[in-house]
DNA sequence: GGCGATTTGTGCGTATGTATC
DNA sequence: CGATACATACGCACAAATCGC
């Protein structure tokens, strides 16, 4: 995966830009089925956002069923339906 | 409403604590439908918590359809299905 | 339309608890 | 036991929307 560049100015916030972002990853096959997405720490690192902003694009595509987390792991894409 | 204390040593997280609060007010009738609910200041001065809880509690509610959210204006009780 | 008060939205930092490895 | 990762809480600041005057 590439690094991703935040717009600040873009309509779209930061934290769903970087779940638009993991969500092309899965889409285009970067991103397996059950094989873990960028954890927190991961994505603070790759865009320099704050730990809640990535959180929150993680709640996001969780909220979406598009991935699934795992207390203590880190959050996984979910399996093909 | 009454205000509501909250245990910090129950098992429920304060903001699960402060979304069954509110869902028993709107079960009980005490919260109309359509009708405001408290706002996140509200909440913290009726029970102590920071802002992010008290968000955190109505994000809740709204992720369950109970109440919808209205930037500037405040949260209200879901009209009846 | 301006202005202030209120309210929600977003971003950032920190700490503690718990679970997994 | 230590490192990592998620869950929850606390704080603060500023932006944006709404409303009443």
């Amino acid at each position: 995966m590439e690094s991703l560049d935040i717009d600040y100015d873009a309509p779209l916030a930061p934290h769903r830009q970087i779940a638009e972002w993991i969500k092309r990853a899965i889409e285009s096959g970067e991103l397996l089925p059950d094989r873990p997405i960028p954890s927190e720490k991961t994505i603070m690192d790759m865009t320099g956002v704050a730990r809640t902003t990535a959180r929150r694009a993680i709640a996001a595509l969780r909220d979406e069923g598009i991935v699934y987390t795992v207390m203590g792991r880190g959050s996984y894409t979910s399996r093909r339906p």
